[in-house]
DNA sequence: CGACTTTGACCGGCGC
DNA sequence: GCGCCGGTCAAAGTCG
């Protein structure tokens, strides 16, 4: 076990506010500005939306206080700018993030170090539910036989959220409590993938993290399900200590945890065209518009979400 | 001693 | 049917 990857390896400033770092521990949207600026792309606050309630936050995603309509439509928004974001393949593995765009070879490279992206949950490679119930039959092929309860039915895949992240640490500390419960080697690949689960009862959120084979200081992670229980960092104020005072006093804080506004992704305000993505941080100044450059609408690339908000 | 990581094995889905 | 591959389990090991 590397010292990165224990939990709490955050004696740093995870805004990155050092700009010697290459990226951070702390939670990725927080620390990319220096990577998207490098870009020469220069915020102006008058280019940038002021931040508004309705807003979600990348939080209440994994919270679970959206629902997919509106994840959807965040992701439905416009553009202006020419920033790229890029798709993580689903499914994953097989082309996270790197092979998917030939025709925007900067999609990989830093010109955006935290790309976020939804799943598509559609491909039909399901397990059953191994959670919980249908350990009826008793069946002698113990423990492995368990996995394989519910044959037939096939587990609903949870939405997942994909982004991806230049740092040097693996796992990003986003707030909650994760439990590694398995590695693999990725094909195609030369970094292994790692399997998290959150560790609060009952939760079933998931989260893989691997490494772009074309950039190795891109992070991939992507979340699945959501969050049905507070943050726990609230209760332990551990995330609240990675916190830059300067950002407490930010306007846009309020009362709550640092977790509520660590990613906010914007509906379609009033600007813009159907392929961008547009996702802030809490800063105003961090805030930054992709769009997507390859693709159509997002919906092409995230059908399940559309689908879902489908009775 | 509890929480967590590591790691090899297993399982199911998918493509050929 | 077979092999590949992603995902998961769980025993053993590690850490604080």
């Amino acid at each position: 076990m590397s010292d990165e990857n224990r939990s709490t390896p955050y004696h740093h400033d995870p805004f990155c506010h050092d700009q010697n770092r290459v990226g951070g521990a702390g939670f990725p949207f927080f620390c990319e500005k220096p990577a998207i600026f490098n870009q020469g792309v220069t915020p102006s606050p008058q280019g940038l939306h002021a931040i508004d309630p309705s807003y979600m936050t990348f939080t209440d995603y994994l919270h679970g206080s959206l629902d997919y309509n509106t994840l959807s439509k965040a992701f439905d928004m416009s553009c202006s700018s020419s920033e790229v974001i890029s798709p993580v393949d689903n499914d994953s593995g097989k082309g996270t993030a790197s092979h998917e765009h030939p025709s925007t070879p900067n999609s990989l490279d830093t010109s955006s170090s935290t790309e976020a992206v939804t799943e598509d949950s559609g491909k039909s490679k399901h397990k059953p539910d191994l959670q919980e119930g249908g350990c009826e039959d008793g069946d002698e092929n113990s423990k492995k036989a368990n996995k394989s309860k519910k044959k037939g039915e096939k587990r609903p895949r949870e939405p997942r959220f994909a982004f991806m992240t230049k740092s040097e640490i693996d796992h990003l500390e986003d707030g909650y409590r994760w439990r590694k419960y398995g590695q693999k080697a990725v094909k195609n690949s030369p970094y292994p993938r790692s399997y998290y689960r959150c560790t609060t009862q009952k939760c079933t959120v998931k989260k893989r993290v691997e490494r772009s084979f074309q950039d190795p200081s891109i992070v991939i992670t992507t979340y699945e399900g959501q969050h049905n229980h507070p943050c726990p960092a609230t209760i332990r104020g551990n995330a609240a200590a990675m916190l830059p005072t300067s950002f407490f006093s930010s306007a846009t804080v309020g009362s709550s945890f640092p977790q509520e506004f660590l990613t906010q992704m914007l509906p379609p305000n009033n600007q813009s065209g159907p392929n961008s993505m547009y996702y802030h941080n809490i800063a105003p100044h961090y805030q930054q518009q992709f769009q997507l450059p390859d693709y159509g609408l997002l919906q092409d690339i995230v059908p399940s979400f559309v689908r879902k908000q489908e009775p």
